[in-house]
DNA sequence: CGTGTCATGTAATCAGTTACATGATTCA
DNA sequence: TGAATCATGTAACTGATTACATGACACG
């Protein structure tokens, strides 16, 4: 079955929410979305054409005064439909290449120290996400967001939470037992 | 810097453990690694020719009695050299897609039960890769496995297990979530 | 006066999966 | 008898990033 097309069905949720341009995408997947989901313009452009030429969005072209024109897609019964069928579907599990562990799977070939510095990189990209997370939740509680959405946009925060500090934890403990290592064998 | 080209990387990590064929490869990465790195033969195969040809691992055939013959790959000097060069690097951040995070990002869209139903299925997949963590744990214990190895070993399925809970942890909260604003507008 | 934002777009490239083909052997 | 395992490989396809181009305006 399958035969995804993600990019297509990232274009009609976001749609569904409200009209925009392809650049309004982009900007919102890169700020509330970025923790799940990616898209560069080079899938966004192509793609939004192709959903025309499918009827599932429309678009109407918005002079802008001084501004580049912008052209705003707003999305067709037809489009609703085609997307409540997909996220009708079980969600595949995506499979991960998480090079941090890929290096460590082989950490024995460098010194503790290095495997070690490793993982306090990735402790404080985390702990610099986990940050954003408190700032976006504040965006979603107060601004007139409609409560309807809010319930599943506050999900996505959650999970990027909790997923965050499992990771930061696991961080903290592996830090830990590279420390005995070291002491273990101060040499190499 | 960067063009990470990471199944190069991969196939000499795996390579600098022991010499192997690349059917020897995916199943072990279909087995030990499932959780943070995938490859397919179609990727597999035409890398390790360009890693020959670029002199950073070497071959010879075995005859196989009744089998079919296979290819043995053994890291060289070179190898070893460029593969700790990568190591050194910061991991990098890896942009994930996760489905069900964008079918819940609108999941204003369906009824409440159906978004609850794909957090459920969601749930038994952990659950299930989980119980997969125990048996691999304990292979890594048992076996005759190189204590410098083990300890990275380790740690790798460490970061498993402690996402996996994290996730099912959110599935268990989201799911409370979702069970009271169904009872709120039991409509739809 | 240079940088950044707005806004759309395309071509080149790369990385990756999928579906096939081969063919002997073992197991139910 | 049919399926699964072993083992290698390739061609077709898809999906995605990157780097570029355009051009006006606002900010400091």
């Amino acid at each position: 079955m399958g035969k995804a097309k993600p990019t297509k069905y990232a274009i009609l949720s976001l749609l569904s929410l409200e009209p925009m341009s392809g650049y309004d995408m982009k900007k919102l997947i890169d700020v509330s979305l970025v923790h799940f989901w990616s898209e560069s313009y080079g899938q966004l452009y192509p793609t939004l054409r192709a959903l025309e030429s499918e009827k599932l969005v429309t678009s109407r072209r918005e002079r802008g005064s001084g501004k580049p024109d912008r052209i705003v897609y707003t999305i067709t019964r037809k489009g609703r439909w085609e997307l409540k069928n997909w996220l009708r579907q079980p969600a595949d599990i995506p499979r991960v290449r998480y090079e941090l562990l890929l290096k460590l799977f082989v950490g024995s070939m460098l010194p503790v120290e290095s495997n070690a510095e490793q993982i306090r990189l990735q402790r404080r990209e985390l702990a610099h996400g986990l940050s954003k997370f408190r700032l976006y939740r504040k965006m979603v509680m107060e601004d007139g967001v409609d409560p309807m959405h809010r319930v599943y946009f506050l999900l996505t925060i959650r999970h990027g939470e909790m997923v965050a500090r499992a990771r930061i934890r696991w961080c903290d403990e592996a830090l830990k037992i590279l420390g005995e290592v070291a002491k273990e064998s101060p040499d190499e």
